[in-house]
DNA sequence: TAGGTTATCAAAAACGTTTTTGTCAATGAA
DNA sequence: TTCATTGACAAAAACGTTTTTGATAACCTA
């Protein structure tokens, strides 16, 4: 009973105070300057459920934050620089964001979690991130008719927004950067191929290697998840082999720090014995022994492009067919790769 | 026009029907069963905004997540699993878990941000992290009667819920290895001194010196973030001082991350001419050149605590008073550390 | 058998907004 | 002077629930 408490405190009508409030043309800009000082004064904020209720608008956009499996730990890698910037933009845009958590990631949790979010009706549009190749979500999300942005793509018929890293363009670079060096027996750390980042940092590795008529080699190409522990336990298995890589591009840093315990574990030098690289420019990069080569990505960037997208969507400024956003990557030289031996 | 939609399909009134759904003891146990078939059957979902108009209740717990500053980026390190472990507990008592983000940290915006979050009714409770010493928050959420619990102790004289790890506890113990490891001159790198964790781990350090009658030397006892940027610096201070350290222990494993790569550069053999130790067990401490000592604390598990924590204070079974859990620490000795050469 | 209890359901009043429609005076054009 | 237009406000009807209050029939107890 709170805009009425206002109406009655101002002498006006409840009507009125709303539509004054809201920015209307249809009352007197004195009234309307009373209006929103009183309100300030006063302290009012408007009940969001009854908002939402009547208008069927709720100013949030919503994330559902996939939970840490497969040591693919969305949160604790990019998800504060990328939400910061989501937040950052939409904040201009009288926007608020909100997330909850994916506890469970079966698909039949998943589909329940997305249809009691969207059909709860709390938020008015959606970020989708961690896209796999083939993800059940943009159907489910489309089919609600509700504006949405993905970070990464997705193989799907119809169009629609999407904001990503240069994924691909990353794996050719670091790859490129081992074939120039002479490397030639260069062995691929991947993660689970579910993911669409995954094909794609898989598709630049390829591309490199077939630029220079390097056969790709399946058994230098392995997939585990994106931890410290895979990236160890894949290396040691390389290492092992009859003929091991000389040089090795990891698709995270985490997985390359993994993969240098290795090495040095059976006395191999990183960076002079074997070249190492990872990706993602993550704040421990640059202090292991030796400091990773890298890919750096703009992921408050990223963020901010997605709260612009999300803003243009919601006002129909733009169709999802509009909104394709490539963000480029920079490669970080430091020492953990090196020329052929 | 959900539910009239359902009562009409079934034949029943509206009342009746809301009441079959919410669990009332007033309807037949087979009407009751024939609401829940076809709610299903249907894909009823009660409006969220409505239900809370009119009940006042939500079923919704939130927090606010801190804006990743001073390097302390709490969404990146242990968010994921906490989180996690509060939802799975929520989910059993019906609740959810809602997220927002806080991108400045400056008193004022964060005074409205929770004041807009609390009084806009979104949620029934909430989750207060990362406390500070002073904490406005704790004064700003009990004026606005809505439990809540916080992750990390603060200084107030009211109750309060609070779940924490032993930092204390957790200090005192590598501090007094490092001590019964023959080293007097011990140096603690630790974070910014405003917040709650940074003051118990100084605590839980000076207490181990003063057991061993050690004098406490300001000039050890360094403030930064808690990156590796931050250890790497303070290291490297430290290491140019008159009197080096002959142990550092430090709040963060990327911190003591950072301070190995400083004493590299020097040309210290860490784990043998120096000995330093982390905290947390993140996933990258296993790998690092030497493996680092650390402390392990069970997240998830303080989660579940929170979790279950909140659902007590939400149906009245607690009284704020009566919640208070510290979780224990373990010690993981690796190499990092060392006698005193 | 009469009266009170209980079990099961329905009617209707909110909750706090937004939005459609309406009112009334002042203004403009003819 | 008259009639249409506009500017500024008010009344009232929703939005989809929950909950209080009632109603009816069936059931006990004495």
């Amino acid at each position: 009973m709170s805009i009425v408490l206002l109406a009655r405190d101002l002498g006006l009508s409840i009507s009125t105070v709303s539509r004054a409030l809201n920015g209307y043309h249809d009352v007197a800009p004195a009234t309307k300057q009373r209006v929103l000082k009183r309100a300030r004064e006063i302290g009012y904020r408007p009940n969001p459920g009854a908002r939402r209720l009547k208008s069927g608008r709720s100013s949030l956009v919503g994330v559902i934050l996939p939970a840490a499996s497969d040591g693919v730990r969305f949160v604790d890698s990019v998800a504060s620089s990328l939400l910061g910037g989501v937040e950052v933009e939409l904040e201009n845009g009288g926007y608020g964001l909100i997330a909850t958590m994916q506890t469970r990631n079966d698909l039949e949790r998943e589909a329940a979690l997305y249809g009691n979010f969207i059909k709860g009706g709390w938020v008015d549009a959606l970020l989708l991130v961690r896209t796999r190749v083939a993800d059940p979500r943009v159907e489910l999300v489309r089919k609600a008719h509700i504006p949405f942005v993905t970070y990464g793509r997705t193989e799907t018929a119809e169009p629609y927004a999407w904001v990503d890293t240069d994924n691909e363009k990353a794996f050719y670079l670091v790859t490129l950067r081992q074939i120039e060096f002479g490397h030639e027996r260069i062995a691929l750390l991947n993660g689970p191929l579910e993911y669409n980042f995954v094909r794609l940092r898989e598709k630049g590795y390829t591309r490199a290697l077939a630029k220079h008529r390097i056969a790709p080699d399946r058994l230098l190409m392995l997939n585990g998840d994106l931890s410290e522990v895979s990236g160890y336990a894949l290396c040691r298995s390389l290492l092992v082999s009859a003929v091991p890589p000389t040089a090795i591009v990891c698709a995270t840093d985490a997985m390359a720090i993994g993969a240098i315990a290795a090495c040095r574990e059976r006395g191999m030098a990183v960076g002079r014995e074997i070249s190492i690289a990872g990706y993602g420019n993550s704040s421990a990069s640059g202090f292991c022994d030796p400091p990773l080569t890298t890919i750096d990505h703009a992921v408050f960037e990223n963020g901010r492009h997605i709260g612009q997208s999300l803003l243009r969507l919601l006002r129909a400024e733009a169709k999802p067919a509009d909104i394709h956003y490539l963000e480029p990557v920079v490669l970080v030289p430091r020492k953990s790769d090196c020329p052929r031996k």
